[in-house]
DNA sequence: AGTTGAGTTTTTTTT
DNA sequence: AAACTCAACT
């Protein structure tokens, strides 16, 4: 392959080393998946590799399923033979083959995150936790980070025997994880922790596939936690022959244990590591680069790369501040109307991206008011959808008649009048004869203590399971779905009523239906296991089709890896993107701006930020001041747009009045000079004045004589006066009345 | 056993 | 504003 020709020089240099640790630090938008698709090509064409040796992990299934296509379309079918998957389905991949040997059974099933609150709540109780003490939540956060970073439940109970709260939720973990096996199943966590667990206890199982991948490629490296950093340190032990490639800038999963020391690192993991940047963007327009560059800048980092690009600047940056947020979605329905009439742009050249997913509510009602197509990534999934997980449930249950949870979600959906309170008996004597739910279910006539209707109800559901789990290999999984919705007399429930949320319900088991036959099509391994497999591991982004002509709407984080001709950042309000959160924690705030500079590297043309003066949130109206990002961005990038597409410039009134406490403003957030950060922020410091209430809204930053410079987080009202709540960088987090405070606005 | 209604809580972000 | 929880009712 004529490598020196299809790529640029540094890009070459990345995909010509095939052999020893190679890190390569790729910016945004600088041809990474180009660069890792003729990297695979050239090993398998030129070097004769096997394709059977190569493992490739991405981020999402949807960049697998589209790496492993440009590879195929270079090479040809035998790309098939590479593994090319999440770090989870391969894990999945390599537990369905060995498990047996950490004591599951192959067939085990995979809990999502609603069937883990389920067994967490149920531990809770026998740990006899008080859910006002210590809620669910907390605890799921807790051993979830615990698995992140490979800390078993009986470690953590060592580690943490003199804290009364982690104690306790040491219990939970132990227990928790004692049910999953029983239920022969494993969370979202565990199939990476098993498979490390895996590789650790059995040597051979290890050393099997160290000899398989000869040759490993880890995409987004610098979102992997602990534990994915050793299943992938694991396997590349034997030839080192390991390639990441990742941008420190862009990590936004720390919340999910991702630790950016993993690339940092890299060079000091694996002796001999070349590094290869790739700093040139083939994405933006030079505008919207350089705003990108500037927001980056306000975190300390080092500076691994810097990004460049050889195309024209562009458009400015639009910078929009409307009165209310439906406001501010109507400036965006208008924008890309008059976007579509006046440079016959399509709708498809749009996404709409905000920080959480509750905000799309207000562009999906605009959008369907003036009939405007849209699509939402992400939010209710619509696996997440009730009726849906009540068949996967009955469908679990028939793979997997170990998983009670699932049998205790559906046993009496629809009502077939086992109650509770039956349940929970059988559940004793489950208990007492150490064996699973549906064991004692088929036993049920030697359980004592049970009324004759729920016995003969109970004989009817058994039969009915069983004759599936006969039937489920034989027949197709769409047909075994179809029957289920008849004999179980789920669909008959749904049509009884009059519901008009339950007609929606039966269109979305027929989208089930058809969701198998499509699965059916184009699925290698046809068997319920697999589909399950499927269903449990796909994130929404991974249906996102850009071709379908229609406005994209998603979360930033949904948004990584993907790009767009004209991107909308919407609600760009500190309080909201920032959110509150980032407002007390510097991490959380540097996590933040990593967040805005992944969603602005989105845009290849145009950028949009938008932001309201008032919006609902919580049902109550609140205000929040103008995302401290927007500031962040070199004003001669930006331009100020109303509703009616006139521009104007923004001549900064900046009064260049230097303040002595303006280094501890920004010092916790950046290592450069203030003068420059004033400069480039924008910030104009008024002439003394006291605040007064009307100006006092969450986010907004406050000056006090004593403790320096804060951000309101919270206004409350106490026996007739108001309260403020601040934070400040340096002095903590203090309560203030408004009337006696000295506080002056900023 | 199942329904209704009041009261409470929700917002990060996802495999 | 909507979805969810819990307790008192039928």
């Amino acid at each position: 392959m004529d490598l020196k020709n299809l790529l640029n020089k540094e890009q070459f240099e990345a995909a010509s080393t095939i052999n020893g640790p190679l890190l390569i630090l790729a910016g945004a938008g600088s041809g990474k998946t180009r660069v890792l698709t003729y990297r695979i090509a050239h090993m398998i064409k030129d070097h004769d590799i096997y394709p059977s040796q190569i493992l490739a992990i991405t981020f999402t299934n949807k960049a697998a399923k589209e790496m492993k296509e440009r590879v195929k379309a270079l090479v040809g079918d035998e790309a098939e033979n590479m593994w090319v998957s999440t770090f989870h389905s391969s894990c999945v991949r390599i537990l369905r083959r060995e498990i047996d040997k950490i004591g599951y059974n192959k067939n085990f099933t995979i809990y999502d995150s609603a069937d883990q609150k389920t067994l967490v709540n149920q531990c809770m109780k026998r740990v006899g936790i008080n859910d006002k003490d210590i809620t669910d939540r907390e605890i799921i956060g807790k051993i979830g980070a615990q698995k992140d970073k490979l800390i078993s439940a009986e470690q953590f109970k060592r580690e943490n025997e003199k804290n009364f709260r982690l104690n306790k939720i040491a219990e939970v973990y132990l227990l928790y994880q004692k049910k999953l096996k029983e239920n022969n199943a494993l969370d979202f966590d565990d199939l990476i922790f098993k498979t490390v667990e895996l590789f650790k206890k059995h040597k051979e199982v290890l050393e099997f596939y160290q000899r398989k991948f000869k040759f490993i490629m880890i995409d987004e490296y610098q979102d992997t936690n602990k534990a994915q950093y050793e299943f992938a340190r694991l396997l590349a032990m034997e030839h080192k022959n390991i390639c990441v490639v990742g941008d420190d800038d862009q990590t936004i999963y720390s919340w999910r244990g991702a630790d950016i020391q993993n690339i940092l690192n890299f060079e000091k993991d694996y002796s001999y590591a070349k590094v290869v940047k790739l700093e040139e963007n083939y994405r933006s327009k030079g505008n919207i680069l350089k705003a990108a560059n500037g927001v980056i800048e306000n975190n300390p980092h080092k500076v691994l790369k810097t990004l460049r690009t050889n195309d024209k600047d562009g458009e400015k940056i639009k910078i929009y501040r409307s009165y209310s947020d439906m406001e501010e979605a109507e400036f965006v329905a208008n924008e890309i109307k008059r976007l579509i009439e006046k440079e016959e742009r399509n709708y498809s050249d749009f996404a709409i991206l905000y920080r959480t997913n509750a905000q799309s509510r207000l562009f999906e009602d605009i959008f369907i008011k003036r009939h405007m197509p849209y699509r939402i990534v992400g939010g209710l999934k619509f696996y997440d959808r009730k009726e849906i997980k009540d068949i996967m449930a009955y469908l679990k249950l028939i793979c997997n008649p170990l998983d009670s949870v699932s049998l205790r979600r559906i046993i009496n959906v629809p009502k077939r009048s086992i109650g509770d309170t039956t349940v929970d008996k059988i559940q004793v004597y489950a208990d007492d004869m150490e064996e699973c739910l549906y064991n004692s279910l088929l036993d049920i006539r030697t359980i004592p203590g049970l009324t004759s209707r729920s016995v003969t109800s109970i004989e009817k559901f058994t039969s009915m399971i069983n004759s599936f789990i006969i039937k489920k290999d034989e027949i197709t999984v769409s047909k075994l779905i179809k029957e289920l919705l008849n004999k179980s007399g789920y669909i008959d429930e749904l049509k009884k009523t009059n519901d008009l949320q339950d007609e929606t319900r039966i269109e979305n088991l027929q989208e089930l239906v058809s969701a198998a036959v499509e699965f059916e099509n184009n699925s290698e391994d046809k068997s319920l296991e697999a589909f399950l497999e499927k269903t449990a591991l796909v994130a929404d982004v991974d249906n996102y089709d850009e071709d379908a002509n229609s406005i994209v709407m998603m979360t930033v984080h949904s948004a990584k890896g993907l790009e767009f001709p004209v991107v909308f950042m919407v609600g760009m309000e500190n309080g909201i993107f920032p959110g509150t959160a980032s407002l007390t924690n510097y991490l959380e705030m540097e996590e933040s701006r990593r967040l805005a500079y992944v969603g602005i590297t989105r845009a290849k043309e145009q950028l949009y930020m938008t932001s309201a003066q008032n919006r609902r949130v919580f049902g109550r109206s609140a205000s929040y001041a103008e995302s401290d990002f927007i500031m962040e961005i070199p004003k001669e990038l930006k331009e100020i747009v109303n509703p009616f597409g006139v521009v104007k410039n923004i001549n900064s009134n900046f009064n260049g009045k230097t303040n002595t406490y303006k280094a501890n403003v920004f010092s916790t957030f950046t290592s450069r000079s203030t003068d420059e950060i004033v400069k480039k922020s924008n910030v104009v410091f008024d002439e003394p004045k006291l605040l007064e209430e009307k100006e006092a809204t969450v986010g907004r930053k406050v000056k006090h004589p004593k403790f320096g410079i804060g951000t309101i987080v919270s206004i409350t009202n106490k026996e007739g006066n108001t309260h403020l709540t601040i934070a400040f960088q340096n002095m903590g987090i203090k309560t203030f009345r408004i009337d006696m405070a000295p506080l002056q606005l900023i």
